[in-house]
DNA sequence: GTCTATACTAAGATAGAC
DNA sequence: GTCTATCTTAGTATAGAC
């Protein structure tokens, strides 16, 4: 019950920014969350912006760690590709409303800020397109655009966080297993 | 020049909602894009929430439109699929800042208007289910999981408003295209 | 590192003239 | 239907004690 100030903080921060928005969320509520006045906010963080950064980053690098583990999996090349997009789906289902905030909130970052998460994004992508990349290699995979088909495979894990919801009609790992087999099914060869 | 001021005030909205997100664009700032007085904008609209129903509810109904023209066009339930998605992610693509503003901020809306919203919403899905539906009618599609399957498939078109921008490496119609190539392949029989 | 109190600024919305 | 002027509230952030 005694969880770190800090931690109860980033906790309050993405559950008001996920709810409210960046900009319609009060400082004064993310405190009232966190169970501190408002200016022990500024005690961890400069500015409110700040707080959506750290938001921000530490959610892309655990999606990134997400996704780079799974590309480092055992087995074949669609395999890999298979075990990306499961674990990225499964982890955008389990971390939704990070996943809101991450995902909508980036222009709201500074363009400092912003330049260090797009980085992390472009690593994301990068990860996708070696894979793609590996499977077209190895004769397994058909892929005419590598870049817009990386995207796109991104975007089954990426943009159900707009409409996800714990509890309803699929299980983050129903999720997974159901956009990895769409995937494969887009990269199949034609013959 | 004499657009209407009530047009210009939703273009206005459009680009300052799509540029700084709603909770942190001012009336003031609406107001200047559309060059009027604050005080203007609210012989047009009562609140600030009222404009993002606004252009919410126009955003949401030209799409619906678009998707249900693609659904009664000619040809197999296969083409109908691929003139559904290719026209769904032109539209997305063209009208990627206006998508990013209805699509981020569903959330800003009263409980009232997002009811409203999720309506249409509800429809674009039921419309590719049932385009789905009838390609495994004719054994021409093979899909598992209906509903998560429509939802993957306007996921491409949809989650491009996040990253497009015009001018970048996709046309509005390249993108059409791929995205309607890999809706169709994720939806080709095994056999 | 947390509090109370508050400075300073700017927001949403309205009044009333034209 | 648009303006200028303004009311009222509430925001971000800081000061200074503990």
């Amino acid at each position: 019950m005694s969880t770190p100030a800090r931690d109860r903080l980033l906790d309050a921060a993405i559950e008001a920014f996920a709810e409210r928005g960046y900009g319609s969320t009060t400082t004064r509520d993310i405190a009232a969350r966190a169970r501190m006045s408002p200016a022990a906010v500024y005690v961890h963080h400069a500015t409110k912006e700040d707080l959506l950064f750290a938001v921000s980053l530490r959610g892309h690098q655990r999606a990134l760690d997400v996704l780079s583990s799974a590309a480092r999996s055992e087995g074949s090349p669609v395999e890999r590709i298979a075990a990306m997009v499961r674990a990225f789906s499964q982890w955008h289902a389990r971390n939704s409303r990070v996943g809101r905030v991450v995902q909508y909130e980036f222009g709201a970052l500074t363009p400092e800020h912003r330049a260090v998460i797009a980085d992390l994004r472009r690593r994301m992508e990068h990860l996708m397109q070696d894979a793609l990349a590996a499977g077209v290699g190895e004769g397994v995979c058909e892929v005419t655009d590598l870049r817009g088909t990386a995207r796109a495979v991104l975007s089954l894990s990426v943009d159900l966080v707009r409409w996800f919801e714990p509890g309803r009609a699929h299980t983050p790992d129903e999720l997974g297993q159901l956009h990895a087999d769409l995937a494969v099914r887009m990269l199949r060869p034609s013959a």
